[in-house]
This record gives structure tokens, C-alpha cells and sequence, in this order.
DNA sequence: CGCGACGTTGATTTGCCTCAACGATTGTGG
DNA sequence: CCACAATCGTTGAGGCAAATCAACGTCGCG
């Protein structure tokens, strides 16, 4: 029933049962058809989640009706608008199901219940966005100095299980490019 | 002494008289001189920079022996890299200071103790880490869907103090555009 | 079956880069 | 304090990366 969610825990902290009992009491359960919205931009971003299975994708739209795909979250991953998250603004990204799947989701006010409960989660969460900070960092770094082709190539690399999972498209957003012009990437490399 | 340094703890986490004995036993003062390197690539990051005057960068270099200013830590700003401090590993990203001026340092060594002394820093540093994961994410979502011209007004627009204590062909680097065409857009905006 | 979204391909345009030359400024050694 | 070198910012010419626009075949879905 819990699936990833505790082994994801451990991964940084070690909870005793009671401290899981008492986590376990605030998790609310989800199941996510494709294309469902989890969160929609303007919207105040009260919930934390854990993806158990499936894949979301995070992004942001334009003026223009364009949209930029900020990172996908697949199996393992945790999703939220994080500043909507901890200052309570309205969202300016938004959040939404790319395969049917299964999320956990933590609310805002649970988890700030659960930090003064269970300080070890202060932890926890310090190093999840310590490794997001250092993720963000590299693919910025990224975008700033190399081709398209080239952090496509990387992207297959490192998201192996993602590139037949996930459409062109969005990919293509993700890089920071068209679709027409991922096709014209994808042909060169064959 | 001090300077602006528990100012900027107090943002987010109130400290009694004896945990801030505690914590100042810890700080290292350093005075830096402008080009002076804090960390090297390819070093062990063993400490994190508190900016209390002056400014730093922190920039990654290529093969080809262009750099990548990835972030301008100014006063009141906090320096590492990220990975390095937090795994060990060689550090991927350099830091050097672009002025004169004083930072506070705090040891990896130091700083593990004193999450387990001062339970309230691991709140701190989560806090620190959720604000610059959250910046990281919008100049990523801005490099990827933006034009340099757009990115340049933004960061004239945010960082006004900035834009004169900087060399353009920093603030070229860190909007991922030669320092020729930053000149370009320069003479466009007049 | 038929519609709409998707991926491909080609023609053209635009954003940004490279290379090179030139003053202006900064820094350095004598 | 001057002279010289080095770095910086600007400008112009030309080139490449990626966008736009448009047309077409394919596929999934109602």
C-alpha cells in the first residue's frame, strides 16, 4: 500500500515505528488518470506529493499558450509548486498526470504538525531540496552553455526510462526547444 | 563583528543566547581580496560561505576554457557548492570573490555537529535550501523559454545594485550569452 | 469511420555566435 | 609617475543554431 514512500524515507532518515505510525496517520492516497490536474496555476499549492506510480510533469504556460515542462517526476519523485508551497502564493506553476498512476500526498499544514512531531523530518526535507537545489543547478548550468543536441543526448543518458515514456513534445519543452526542431535532432543521431 | 549574519539566521529561526555562543563558536572570519579563489574545482568543498561584504561568484569552467557564472553572491548571501559539501565528492563548481570583502565560514565538520547541538539549523538550512531550489527553478524556467534580451531587463529589474559592481562579461556568463552580444542588447535598450 | 493531436520534413527567418579590429580603461613593472 | 601590456567594451561582417510557418502522413480515440 505504501509502495515506495517508506523506502524513499529511509533513504535519508531512519523513522521507529511510532514516528511511522504517527507519518502514516497524515498521508492521503491517490489514484491519477493521465492528464489529470494536480495542481492549476493561480491555485494555492497546499499539498506535497510523492509519486508511487506513473509519471507528472511540472510546468509553467505563457502568454502565448506555449509551455515550458520544468521537470518530470516519475516513480520515487516528490512534486510540488514549492514556493506556493511555503509562502502560501498562488502558484505559478502547475502540476499534472502524464499516465495513470498512484500519488501520497502530504499536506502543508500535516507537515508543519509533523516537523515539530518528528524533527527528523526537518532533515529529511533539508536534503531533498538540497538535491534539487544541486539538480537545478546542473541543468541550468546546462541550459546556459551547451547545444539542444547535446542535452538531448544527456537527457537519454541520465532518463533512459523516460524517453519512450514521455511524448516528444514534452520532452522538447523540457529542453528548452520545439518539437520540430527534436526531430531534426533525433534524425541527425540515427 | 557579526555583521549581517544573525540578522539572517533570525529570518527564519529564532536563537537563544547560548545556542548563538554556540554557533559563533563555530564561524570563521576571512577576508577576501578581489580574484582571490575560495574553492577550486576538483577541491573537497569543506565549508559554506556566509557573504557579510563584497560579492562572490560561482562558476563552472569548460573545456574550451570559457566559464559559467551559475550564481552572484552578494552581501547577506550564502556560497558553496552544494554537492561537493554535501557528498564529498570534488567540487564541480569554483567560487571567487569579484571585490574586496569579509565572509563567515562554517565547516562541514562544524556544521553536522551542530545540527545535531542546534536542532533548529536543520529548519534553517531546509528553509535556505526550499528558497534557493525555488530561484534556481524560475531562472531555469527563464533560460529555457525566454530570449537573452528578456533575461537581461529581468535581471536589471531584481538586481539593480548589481549591474554596476559587475563586469558585463559576467553578467554575460550568467545569462548565458557572449559578452559581444550583451553589448548589442545594451545599445538596443538606449 | 473521421477528427484532432502528433511527429516529420522542407523553406525561410531570426537570435545569437565567431572572428577581427579598434579605443578606453586598468594594472604593472621600471 | 610614466610606459607598456593586458583586459574590457564596442562595433561590423559573416555564419550557424534554432525558430517559424506550412504541408503531409500516421496514429489514437470518440
Amino acid at each position: 500500500m505504501y509502495g515506495l514512500f517508506f523506502q524513499n524515507i529511509a533513504k535519508h532518515i531512519q523513522l521507529n515505528s511510532a514516528e511511522e505510525l504517527q507519518l502514516k496517520s497524515k498521508l492521503h492516497f491517490k489514484n491519477v488518470a493521465k492528464n489529470e490536474p494536480l495542481l492549476k496555476i493561480g491555485e494555492h499549492c497546499r499539498t506535497i506529493y510523492f509519486v508511487d506510480k506513473g509519471c507528472l510533469r511540472i510546468y509553467q504556460n505563457h502568454e502565448n499558450g506555449d509551455e515550458t515542462n520544468i521537470l518530470f517526476c516519475p516513480e520515487n519523485w516528490w512534486a510540488c509548486d514549492i514556493m506556493s508551497f511555503s509562502l502560501g502564493t498562488p502558484a505559478t506553476y502547475a502540476i499534472e498526470a502524464l499516465e495513470d498512476g498512484e500519488v501520497i500526498g502530504i499536506d502543508l499544514k500535516d507537515l508543519e504538525e509533523l516537523y515539530m512531531e518528528i524533527p527528523k523530518l526537518e532533515r529529511f526535507f533539508r536534503i531533498l531540496f538540497q538535491n534539487g537545489f544541486a539538480l537545478y543547478q546542473n541543468r541550468l548550468t546546462l541550459a546556459l552553455s551547451t547545444s539542444a543536441e547535446i542535452r538531448y543526448t544527456l537527457f537519454n543518458k541520465q532518463y533512459p526510462m523516460l524517453i519512450n515514456r514521455i511524448s516528444q513534445k514534452h520532452i522538447a519543452s523540457y529542453l528548452g526547444i520545439t518539437p520540430v526542431f527534436l526531430s531534426i535532432i533525433r534524425k541527425r543521431k540515427l
